[in-house]
RNA sequence: GCGGGCGUGGUGGAACGGUAGACACAAGCGACUUAAAAUCGCUAGGGCAUCGCCCGUGCGGGUUCGAGUCCCGCCGCCCGCACCA
């Protein structure tokens, strides 16, 4: 009998598939079409456990659906540009597109010990000039309909290093390498408006039906759409021309107890103030030290200048109120000026408290019931969701007893009315700055001309290529002091002009790659008819960690795309079906050094005895940390192709795929691995037994029937991304055949519909199988078996009894019986008799095929 | 800080509002073996103390005949916060 032995057959079947092109993407319209997508990854040069799960579970859907018939595309590429390849330049030489086409090498034979089955013929990475090229174009088209622009926008500067950094890159405020403050400097930038499509984008959510709802959910309030009153408050005295502070707000029915006025330090009134008094310079200086991250500035202490200047109340001119400049406020948002209402915001209540000014509230719970203190009483400040009724005590609009939507519509008609103020809708979500001021990304397709201003480069010069002799020995972007690539001839006038230096975000890379798989290798960005075929993505699956920004830039993307003609109005939204899938962890192993600093260990440094967790090399007891995320630092990693060399990629992908639920965190053990190798060895023992088996025996019909009722619920699983429990199922049934007594032929029908069942999942051992017990052709190949639907049915069913909803016994009777009789049948048990004590029962609830609850 | 999510035995987890703990890991006991490995079988939430009952799904309340599941309030962890990808 052949033993199982992974690496045999996986390289074998490999080959299989590749000869026989089982995975190439066909345009056949005769067939609906599936494309399945995982998020392409970022080719750091080695595979993470993490992707492996990512692909495993891209490349079950894929695989079942080439099994029902459908022409699948499922293709692979990298996001190849970015940050890491120009640190890795920094700190050993090479080049970033070396270190980059190194790593995505390394990478990709990597990718091929796992089975998976991808079209690699439409491979591309995104710092190919092939593809950034058209990404050019694009950005070029979308110029001319006007989705780009200009504006002045801040960026962390680190002053020693001479370079913009990434927020990443910005540690307790100061810069990553060189150790000094970080400066915000503003620079001209461009933006895509994707702010023009808020409202679409927004609105759009709603007929994501097979989108998860939390994503959808993160990306409302991302965009952010709010009703509210814009006003301006006159200042008493204020400097020419800055006299008016504009200001917007939400809850304008907290008008009265305004208690403060607070500007942004980036306001024009601010840097205004700023030249005449050193103080202000200074409180402005130091909120400009913290980075541009909304984060951090949420969660510095907030603190305020008063700046000395009064405004009036918009209602009652002796009412005045004191301007502060308040390090918390961000000039992108609304007017970059608020008023603050310390009663009904925490933020502002906490600094009424700390500058002494006076906290009002405007309304209080309903009842005003004991146990509530007003925030002027030293309570929390009350904000109570927009849909509750409160009273209102120092309202100016509507009726005292109203819900908050109600107090702020109110107060809008009525400042509308007074022309005090207008109504706005304004949206949270910002224009999509897209420059870096880096050599590792898409070149800006334009020139700077002293007499044409900004000019895009002629389509036919595409694509602007990267310059291949670069340094990154001096700071600053290697493209600024580039010469030749720089200094260029103006496209339109012919006379000495510069190359924009900046490059994309790589979130623009990422925005279209999608699209670019239905046609690879096309000389326009996309193909109609292709792009007409393949897209949407059926099923895209990647990280929850991109539920904002990626999948909103994309969707943003395709809808520019379709204006300028590269994608069908019915591609707008790109991704039909979006499943977000959970991190592989792993656990910490942790001993201290004599200082009581941390000191993590390898996996495969520790063992386990019976005394708990030890250094194998010293018998030095180990803290073990359960669940942790997988990080170099902590040393809790597991290297994919480590475990493929040891168990075989079918291990690894059965493993990644069992146990936790795809959108959870799956922890990788060693013990779960060892199981699972073992359990597919013993699958492969059992079909090879099967010939065994004698030509007559018994329980084929029960056999027969729990292969029916896999068939349906592993089917199922997939389809509901539930592959844990059409594991768990797989299991019980590779049990139930394991005791069986069935006869030969049952029994080989049963391990070969084992054998397809797992495929999607073990597609090496599968074909194995399959081709051992005589399969016609391959197994990746074969229609899916379907299940019928009369071997599903049971005769008989149990049903519990309970007794005040806690289960005391239970009963066996005919599927179909009726209700009456079930009732009858339920009255006569003991269980039931001996709670009833002869009397009657309150209530009899019976819930056919499922339960029965009797209340006493 | 703000927004979103998650929390079930020693462990990973299962469970259309309907028998909580399927399926697996680890553990223990047994069979086979000179022995080990491999394999096969059995046990297993906690407690009272056995054939019955009580308690149990992070904590505290609520809705319901019935709550892990729905609602309210906490606690803990994870993701995102616009220049990491």
């Amino acid at each position: 009998m052949a033993r199982y032995s992974a690496s045999e057959i996986e390289p074998k079947w490999q080959r299989a598939w590749d000869e026989a092109g089982t995975f190439k993407a066909v345009h056949d319209p005769s067939k609906p079409k599936y494309y399945v997508l995982e998020m392409f990854p970022y080719p750091s040069g080695n595979l993470h456990i993490g992707h492996v799960r990512n692909y495993t579970m891209g490349d079950v859907v894929a695989r079942y659906k080439l099994a029902t018939g459908h022409a699948v595309l499922h293709p692979m590429g990298w996001d190849a540009f970015g940050l890491p390849a120009e640190n890795a330049s920094m700190e050993r030489g090479i080049h970033p597109g070396d270190w980059t086409y190194s790593n995505i090498e390394n990478m990709k034979k990597q990718f091929s010990t796992l089975g998976l089955s991808l079209d690699w013929s439409r491979e591309f990475a995104t710092c190919d000039p092939e593809y950034y090229g058209q990404q050019q174009a694009m950005f070029i088209d979308f110029m001319e309909k006007g989705l780009v622009y200009r504006k002045n926008a801040v960026v962390n500067w680190d002053p020693v290093d001479m370079t913009v950094l990434a927020n990443e890159q910005v540690e307790d405020g100061k810069g990553w390498r060189s150790g000094a403050p970080v400066e915000r400097r503003e620079l001209t930038q461009w933006f895509f408006r994707i702010s023009d499509y808020s409202e679409e984008l927004l609105e759009a959510l709603d007929r994501l039906d097979n989108w998860p709802e939390k994503v959808k959910t993160m990306q409302r309030n991302w965009i952010g759409k709010s009703r509210g009153l814009q006003f301006a408050f006159s200042m008493i005295d204020g400097p020419e021309g800055l006299d008016r502070i504009e200001v917007y707000t939400t809850r304008p029915d907290t008008l009265m107890g305004a208690s403060f006025v607070g500007i942004s330090p980036d306001h024009p009134l601010a840097k205004e103030l700023e030249a005449g008094n050193p103080d202000i310079a200074a409180f402005n200086a130091e909120c400009r030290r913290m980075g541009t991250s909304e984060e951090e500035l949420e969660k510095a202490e907030k603190k305020g200048f008063d700046t000395g200047l009064k405004v009036r109340h918009p209602f009652d001119t002796a009412w005045e109120l004191p301007v502060y400049i308040a390090n918390f406020i961000l000039m992108d948002y609304g007017t970059g000026a608020i008023f603050g209402c310390p009663a009904h915001d925490q933020r502002d209540l906490e600094f009424a408290r700390k500058y002494d000014l006076p906290v009002t509230s405007t309304y209080v719970p309903e009842g005003e019931e004991e146990g509530f203190t007003r925030p002027e009483d030293g309570g929390d400040a009350y904000v109570p969701p927009k849909s509750e009724t409160v009273r209102y005590v120092k309202g100016f609009a509507g009726d005292e007893l109203q819900t908050g939507e109600e107090g702020v519509n109110a107060a809008i008609a009525f400042c509308e009315k007074t022309g005090v103020g207008h109504g706005v809708t304004k949206f949270r979500l910002r224009d999509w700055g897209l420059s870096r001021q880096r050599y590792w990304g898409c070149p800006i397709p334009v020139v700077h001309c002293e007499s044409c201003g900004v000019v895009p480069e002629k389509k036919e010069n595409l694509p602007v290529e990267l310059p291949k002799d670069v340094t990154f020995d001096k700071p600053g972007n290697p493209l600024d002091r580039h010469p030749t690539w720089r200094d260029v001839l103006c496209p339109k006038c012919g006379q000495p002009a510069k190359r924009e230096t900046d490059t994309m975000d790589t979130f623009v890379d990422s925005s279209w790659y999608y699209a670019r798989f239905t046609a690879p290798r096309a000389e326009t960005p996309t193909v109609a008819e292709e792009a007409e075929y393949w897209m949407n993505v059926d099923q895209y699956i990647g990280g929850i960690e991109h539920a904002i920004l990626h999948l909103l830039y994309s969707r943003f993307f395709a809808r520019a795309m379709h204006e300028c003609g590269h994608l069908p109005a019915s591609a707008v939204e790109p991704f039909d079906a979006l499943f977000t899938q959970g991190m592989v962890t792993h656990e910490i192993y942790q001993t201290r050094d004599d200082k009581g600093r941390p000191v993590y260990h390898f996996p495969n440094e520790v063992e386990k005895t019976d005394s708990g967790v030890v250094l194998t090399a010293t018998g030095e007891p180990v803290e073990v940390i359960p669940s942790a995320k997988m990080s170099k630092s902590k040393r809790n990693v597991v290297d994919p192709v480590a475990i493929v060399e040891q168990y075989g990629a079918d291990t690894a992908r059965w493993f990644v795929l069992s146990d936790s639920p795809p959108e959870r965190d799956v922890e990788w053990t060693a013990s779960g691995a060892e199981a699972t190798a073992k359990h597919l060895a013993r699958v492969h023992r059992l079909a090879s037994e099967v010939a065994d088996a004698p030509e007559k025996g018994e329980g084929d019909e029960a056999l027969l029937r729990e292969m029916h009722k896999t068939i349906h619920d592993v089917t199922m699983g997939i389809e509901s991304f539930g592959f844990n429990t059409s594991v768990a199922r797989l299991y019980a049934f590779t049990n139930a055949l394991a005791k069986s007594k069935a006869g030969r032929a049952a029994k080989t029908e049963a391990a070969k519909t084992l054998a397809q069942l797992m495929s999607p999942m073990t597609p090496h051992l599968s074909e194995e199988i399959w081709h051992m017990l005589g399969g016609e052709g391959l197994v990746a190949e074969a229609a899916w078996p379907k299940a019928d639907p009369a071997m599903l049915v049971e005769d008989e069913v149990t049903l519990p009894i309970q007794i005040n909803g806690k289960r005391r016994d239970e009963i066996t009777v005919p599927k179909d019986l009726d209700k009456a009789e079930v009732e009858k049948l339920v009255l006569a048990t003991d269980a039931v008799q001996k709670a009833l004590a002869g009397g009657q029962p309150k209530k009899l609830i019976v819930v056919p095929g499922r339960i029965v609850n009797v209340v006493v």
